[in-house]
RNA sequence: GCCGAGGUGGCGAAAUUUGGUAAACGCUAUGGUUUCAGGAACCAUUGGGAGAAAUCCCUUGUGGGUUCAAAUCCCACCUUCGGCACCA
């Protein structure tokens, strides 16, 4: 009888669902274990065999999980909610509602074809009420905590998406989706306040195993610097205005020769207003007007423009006043320039040209006065002042020179000393800044969750209250923005009018939705009670399942899903609603799958459907190929030629089947049992750390091994089978359960029976069989190889030595030639140095 | 520019954790077997070179170094990929 996937998969799949077999049990004798997939956005083309490659990660380790005695949650849903289908409805005027949900049926399909045992009863997505209920419940905890507010901010504007960004979702300078070049815009907004846990965010990382990677790319968006504030003063008249300035690099304060103040600063347009300043100090300005006019185009630029110029750096110089350098009291001149970004430190900087880049490129174009201030401990290097920019001796640390009483300290001393020295005469004081910002969640679009506030003209903003959520997104017909910056919610008046919850006297609802990214930053918590209508998951199963024992996904959300979770978690944490503050104490990244040298996509046309590869050679063929493809955190190539070579496994494994019988020899028998239980021990050790692909090559040894034995006894090929079963599970399920026949083969220990071969113990090796009775002993002369003895493994050096002197082929290596050394390595070689 | 991860046959890769037989396993290719035929079946060979053969020499991006011994450790460089990017 033939191998045939077609006949035996879709037959398992509706069993396993009827049996229940992978549901999660909210009964907790075994010890649980949470494994969870970044979940799917439901795409109308559905899932392709890269997605596929994370989801048969997870699959294979539940299963394994499961049969280790673990009380496993594996569940999946949809993060439903977001702009792809908007687009359509734009296009077509299909509801995305209509198109997500389709697209919804397709996936779970293809992921139930794959043979993914997923608990569908715990399905989730997230544009479903019941479930965005919680969501818009999660702004108000967030809004009720000072957390969610509204401002006016420059923000990054998709002209193509007609909606407003989060910063971790522009990318040089682009939409992240549409590409499209962002622009900036001054709008009132939504933000979540992430930036109040930046340093928890930031510490806690010490508490999860994550890739590193994933680690450092967190640490460097979070971005902490510490340094020091100092008081430049300004003279406008008699009254001093103080300018804060941030730096990490005290130590080249004397190099100071001017200082810049960022275009948006409130203190530059302080000081051009005449009304403010008196009259005698506005009319030193004497280029009020040109100021003016730097200011309004800087304003205009957009992020891109500002950066791209690169290097080209413009500015103008505030003429008729000064700014003073605490330390020596120096006067030095101030510009205002862009290169000098308002939303980051104090927004004004102290320029040192001779050891900053940024500086030095300024000031060698204006021709501006350069300060040395540090020289190399060792070396001689060119001058600062006319290198390119400085070298990187002088930016690490030197000895200072040029710097009054500081000269000849080193630069870590002086930090401290000029820092104490302003911070005991009041002109500094330490300070920590970090580059993350506040979270932008509003989105001026429909297929979102609605933002649940309400606008009275007399009690201002307003919370929906908890008992009329959700606030439901009302069906449309027109999907079109509405031009003016505002989401297609805005034109829908049934939507828009309503009561004031406090006066009752009219007012309107928030038409903004909720970026998704809020949405997916909590849903790991709902799968543990998702049908739950009184809480988003009760106090009871968060302590059972949570946190998430293991995450795997695709290292593409490293600073924003992975980021905003984890803030969600520490806020839920601090409000005494769950009981953890990390929610995934360990994160696997699976590699992307490449073809034809990029990553798969609808626009480059090499996507691979896994619809294709099923029908062809079988979802346990697709899935071993996945896991054999490379090491599982490494992008690899697909090749679909590479995909047969599984099948034939399969195929092997299959065959083998007919070979059973309990007459293997006894010589056999021992050396198979050995292997066997090697094999086990490498494929659990294998699978535990994600080395997959080696995994599957060792099952491919073993089988190998046994296709050549006439006869195969039930035991082993049941270990084979168990082994395999997570990776393959339903060739071996159907193997498996059909060997439980009447014909009187025992049903032991590693039996095979027709209860499912998931029920079953993951096997254990026993180390006393994997034990070598004889080892090859490598022998090298001069650290080559040149002959190998069988001997025990235990053999003595002085054993070997006779031994291998012994030998023809060393002796005729050695000839006469004087032995230097022998160098033993117990039950490994032995090297002959002459 | 800064930070990070890589570079091993014709290809995907093993061996890097612990310095100790480089190329396991699979694909491809070549030759053969079976079959009415086909190949997504089976068998053999498959890093390069020399040789009739035994066997020998060379080979892990490049160049140095440490060591009896280096794909593995150290230094410098080249290169591919990913992230950040006027963050003071």
């Amino acid at each position: 009888m033939e191998y045939n996937p077609q006949k035996i998969e879709g037959k398992w799949q509706r069993i396993w669902e009827k049996e229940k077999l992978f549901k999660a049990k909210d009964i907790f004798k075994k010890p649980k274990f949470y494994c969870l997939d970044m979940f799917p956005y439901p795409s109308a083309e559905g899932i392709h065999v890269g997605h596929l490659k994370g989801y048969t990660f997870s699959d294979v380790i539940s299963k394994k999980k499961t049969m280790e005695g673990f009380n496993v949650l594996h569940p999946m849903g949809f993060d439903a909610f977001g702009l792809p289908a908007e687009n359509f409805a734009i296009k077509t005027g299909v509801p995305p509602a209509k198109l997500t949900s389709r697209s919804i049926k397709n996936i779970k399909q293809q992921l139930i074809s794959a043979g993914f045992g997923y608990d569908w009863q715990r399905e989730i997505c997230t544009c479903n009420p019941d479930y965005y209920k919680w969501t818009q419940w999660m702004f108000l905890q967030l809004y009720n905590a000072g957390l969610a507010y509204k401002k006016e901010a420059p923000v990054n504007f998709c002209p193509s998406c007609k909606t407003v960004l989060a910063r971790e979702q522009v990318i040089d300078g682009k939409c992240e989706r549409c590409d499209s070049l962002v622009e900036k815009k001054y709008l009132n907004q939504w933000f979540f306040k992430i930036t109040d846990y930046a340093e928890r965010l930031l510490n806690d990382l010490n508490k999860i195993d994550w890739p590193e990677k994933v680690k450092l790319m967190q640490k460097n968006w979070i971005g902490k610097s510490e340094g020091t504030e100092i008081y430049f003063k300004i003279y406008r008249g008699s009254t001093p205005v103080n300018l804060p300035v941030f730096t990490t690099r005290m130590d080249t304060l004397f190099g100071c020769t001017y200082v810049v103040i960022a275009p948006e600063h409130p203190i530059v347009s302080n000081l051009l207003d005449a009304k403010r300043t008196p009259r005698r100090v506005a009319s030193q300005i004497s280029n009020l007007k040109e100021i003016e006019k730097y200011i309004e185009e800087a304003k205009k630029k957009t992020e891109i423009e500002r950066v791209a110029e690169d290097k080209e750096k413009t500015g103008i110089e505030i003429r008729g006043i000064k700014a003073i350098n605490p330390v020596n009291n120096q006067e030095v001149p101030i510009f205002v320039a862009d290169y000098v970004l308002m939303e980051y430190g104090t927004g004004a900087i102290m320029a040192v040209p001779a050891h900053d880049q940024r500086d030095f490129i300024f000031a060698k174009k204006r021709g501006l006065e350069m300060i040395e201030v540090i020289k190399p401990k060792t070396g001689r290097h060119p001058p600062a002042t006319q290198s390119p920019f400085p070298e990187k001796a002088f930016q690490e640390d030197g000895i200072l020179i040029n710097s009054g009483p500081f000269s000849e300290k080193t630069s870590e001393e002086a930090r401290k000393e000029i820092t104490k020295y302003l911070e005991k005469r009041g002109q500094a004081k330490k300070a920590t800044y970090y580059k993350l910002r506040d979270w932008l969640i509003s989105r001026q679009r429909y297929w979102g969750a609605p933002i649940p506030i309400i606008y009275c003209s007399k009690c201002g903003k307003v919370p929906v209250p908890e008992k009329d959520l959700p606030v439901v997104l009302p069906k449309i017909k027109d999907f079109k923005p509405t031009g003016k910056g505002e989401s297609p919610l805005a034109k829908v008046e049934k939507f828009v009018k309503t009561k004031c919850p406090k006066c009752k006297s009219k007012a309107k609802r928030e038409t903004d939705t909720l970026d998704t990214f809020v949405c997916s930053s909590w849903y790991f918590l709902r799968y543990t009670d998702p049908k739950n209508l009184k809480i988003f998951a009760s106090e009871k199963k968060i302590k059972d399942w949570l946190p998430v024992d293991l995450y795997i996904g695709g290292a593409e959300h490293a600073v924003m899903h992975l980021l905003y979770s984890r803030f969600f978690t520490k806020f839920l944490f601090d409000q005494k609603l769950i009981h953890f503050d990390e929610p995934f104490l360990k994160l696997f990244n699976q590699g992307i799958v490449y073809r034809q040298g990029a990553k798969m996509s609808k626009s480059k046309g090499n996507v691979v459907r896994p619809d294709y590869i099923i029908r062809k050679f079988g979802a346990d063929t697709m899935r071993l190929y996945e896991l054999f493809m490379g090491p599982a955190n490494q992008a690899t190539e697909w090749s679909d030629k590479g995909v047969i070579g599984c099948f034939r496994f399969l195929n092997k494994v299959w065959s083998i089947q007919e070979r059973i019988g309990n007459q293997e020899s006894k010589v056999k028998s021992q050396q198979l049992e050995k292997l066997i239980h090697k094999t086990i021990k490498k494929v659990s050790q294998d699978l535990e750390n994600f080395r997959f692909n080696t995994a599957v090559s060792a099952l491919m040894i073993l089988a190998n091994e046994l296709e050549k034995q006439a006869k195969i006894s039930l035991i082993h090929y049941s270990l084979f089978l168990m082994l395999l079963s997570p990776m393959a599970p339903h060739i071996t399920e159907e193997i498996w359960r059909k060997l439980g026949n009447p014909e009187g083969i025992p049903s032991g220990s590693y039996g095979a029976g027709k209860k499912s071969i998931f029920l079953e113990k993951w096997p254990k090796y026993n180390p006393e069989l994997i034990k070598e009775e004889k080892i090859q002993l490598i022998i090298q002369i001069n650290g080559k190889v040149r002959d190998k003895i069988e001997v025990e493994p235990e053999i003595t050096e002085e054993k070997a030595k006779e031994l291998t002197l012994k030998r023809e082929r060393v002796k005729r290596w050695i000839e006469k030639k004087e032995i230097k050394k022998i160098i033993f390595v117990p039950g490994k070689l032995i090297n002959i140095v002459i």
